[in-house]
RNA sequence: GGCCCCGUGGUCAAGCGGUUAAGACAUCGCCCUUUCACGGCGGAGACAUGGGUUCGAUUCCCGUCGGGGUCACCA
């Protein structure tokens, strides 16, 4: 009896690894080219730093016209969740990160290297083993989970490194028709790597990202098919990625410290390990501690959240290469209108350590992407998010679309346009006082500013409706007319002359117009005051300035 | 605890033995301006710490401290 008896008492009827080494030939691409992927538990939850990581892998293999997939990672049926792939590729999809190859929905893909599902692959990783078990390099292992638990005990009182290695792996010394016979008896087992690692010694690894990094040998006998026969992330990662033919492997640093036992599973296995990169997470800050930002605790872990508040798909992403690359702000100065697939990422430049979320500079960066859309495109984003969210906002956008595209078109497609909306869910107490059936039949608050003598007030308004107002006149006319108003009340037609002689005034202009401005909208911080009017109209300002003194 | 990674203003970060230590966000002041937003100008604000190496260390080495990751039949 030897290790291929072994093999195959445990598995009869697999093909032979050669089989898929032919079905999965090496991938025709040009020099240089980088086959990455993403590889997520169907879970349904994006990350924000698993986003970070697809947009990253999607550039590199873009810029090197190389091959970008999506691989579903669900070994462990624990964590399955309905429809929690689509709901993946619908997140990807919303930040315009979309794989070559992989799962299109539930059941469907594209690609050439599938199947794209690690559940559907379970011969492919027995074939795999089984090589193992042949070679010698695997064999079962019969332990209970508490013969494990025990021997961990052990190991934590006596000080001395857990696990399964060495001496301590038991069911590494079974001889080979003693395994055969309690396979055939029915016991229970899983399979576990014959580590050939020294500990002692240290493998040199250069990650792309984090540099020269020297780390002890693994000699642990993991885990590489579970009871249930599915695989461990790590076998499951070396023998798709080879048959995958995925050149970088671009996943979260909390991977680091398993790079030796999956340098070690290529090497068994005998095939080229791909390069790694090592991304730092995203963080936040918590009671001046540092920490990973936390799908349970925090709601900006997930990408969705992003698409409820509202911040257009384009700011996060932007946001992202700025995490990326520092440089990218740079480029986006010289080339404020070019879309962000323009910008080459260089994966060496990005940080070794974990940067703080940081949701203003997100927003400053979310306004300058809105500021540059047209009124159209403001429109079109708001109702998409408001026909989610917010019912009321929709209906009164699209109850008189042409008088909405008005007020989102003030101070909008010039030289410096607004940048006061950072996400669609601002839009509403943005606007919401430009249209009348919001605005009347509601008691305003006018918050008074320098004019707050009842009587003086309403004179005044009284005085501009009656003498001075007309829809028709052009901006520079119409702003005459004010200062005319002011002079009449005994105010200064130009501020500098106020403040020259501020005792010969009662004020100036501006407390005339900033009188105007509260009265026709119950605020006193409002967009250019003339095209307020214009958009308004003139039954509506007159009604609205009427009401103000009533 | 073992192993690994990291440590430049509040935040993100340039820097790679000699710099007045960039820039962005935030903050403050001034200017522009009928308010706000925009824009312009300016201010404050940093190399965790102790030893080396060196003519010279933010940069290189070691220790300390601090932060993070990882030690599963989860990924």
């Amino acid at each position: 009896m030897d290790y291929k008896d072994l093999a195959n008492a445990i598995f009869p009827n697999t093909k032979e690894i050669e089989y898929y080494k032919e079905k999965y030939p090496k991938r025709d691409l040009p020099e240089g080219a980088i086959v990455t992927r993403f590889a997520p538990s169907p879970t349904g939850f994006v990350h924000i730093g698993g986003l970070y990581q697809a947009t990253i892998a999607r550039k590199l293999a873009e810029q090197t016209k190389g091959v970008f997939f999506l691989r579903i990672e669900d070994t462990d049926q624990k964590r399955e969740v309905e429809n929690g792939i689509v709901g993946i590729i619908e997140a990807l999809k919303d930040f315009n990160v979309i794989p070559d190859e992989g799962m299109t929905d539930e059941e469907h893909e594209i690609g050439e290297y599938g199947p794209y599902k690690q559940s559907l692959r379970k011969e492919i990783y027995h074939s795999f083993a089984k090589d193992l078990i042949e070679k010698g390099m695997a064999y079962p292992c019969f332990c209970k989970q508490e013969q494990l638990d025990e021997m961990r005990e052990k190991q934590e009182a006596a000080k001395i490194r857990t696990g399964y290695y060495g001496v301590w792996a038991k069911c590494r010394h079974i001889p080979v028709n003693e395994a055969i016979e309690r396979i055939k008896a029915g016991e229970e087992y899983i399979l576990r790597l014959k580590s050939p690692g020294n500990p002692e010694k240290k493998i040199k690894h250069k990650d792309l990202i984090k540099g020269n990094i020297d780390i002890p040998e693994n000699d642990q006998d993991i885990v590489i098919i579970k009871s249930d026969g599915l695989p461990t992330y790590h076998f499951a990662h070396a023998v798709d990625d080879y048959l995958m033919g995925t050149t970088h492997v671009i996943r979260g640093d909390e991977w680091i410290s398993s790079v030796p036992l999956h340098l070690q599973l290529f090497q068994v296995l005998g095939v080229k390990a791909p390069k790694y990169a090592h991304i730092a997470p995203i963080m936040k800050e918590e009671d001046g501690a540092k920490r990973k930002l936390s799908k349970r605790k925090d709601p900006e872990a997930a990408v969705s959240y992003y698409a409820e508040v509202g911040i257009p798909h384009e700011a996060v992403s932007e946001y992202l290469l700025n995490i990326a690359n520092s440089n990218f702000e740079q480029w986006r100065k010289q080339n404020p209108e070019a879309d962000i697939s323009e910008f080459e990422v260089q994966i060496n430049k990005m940080s070794v350590s974990g940067a703080l979320f940081d949701m203003v500079k997100l927003q400053d960066i979310s306004k300058r992407v809105i500021s540059r859309y047209t009124a159209e495109q403001v429109y079109e984003e708001t109702m998409k998010w408001a026909s989610k969210y917010d019912l009321e906002l929709k209906e009164m956008l699209e109850k008189d679309t042409k008088f909405s595209l008005k007020v989102l078109g003030i101070e909008r497609g010039n030289v410096k346009p607004r940048r006061d909306i950072a996400k669609w869910s601002d839009v509403k107490d943005n606007i919401i006082y430009m249209y009348d059936e919001k605005y009347f039949g509601k008691k305003q608050n006018y918050e008074f500013q320098k004019i707050n003598d009842k009587e003086e007030i309403k004179e005044i308004i009284q005085k501009y409706i009656d003498k001075y107002y007309n829809e028709n006149d052009d901006k520079e006319t119409w702003f005459e007319k004010i200062k005319d108003l002011a002079n009449e009340y005994g105010y200064a037609r130009e501020v500098k002359e106020y403040k020259q002689s501020p005792d010969n005034y009662k004020g100036h202009v501006g407390d005339i117009s900033t009188l105007i401005r509260i009265c026709l909208t119950s605020r006193s911080n409002t967009p250019d005051m003339y095209e307020i009017m214009k958009v308004l109209g003139k039954e509506s300002v007159i009604k609205r300035l009427n009401e103000a003194i009533k």
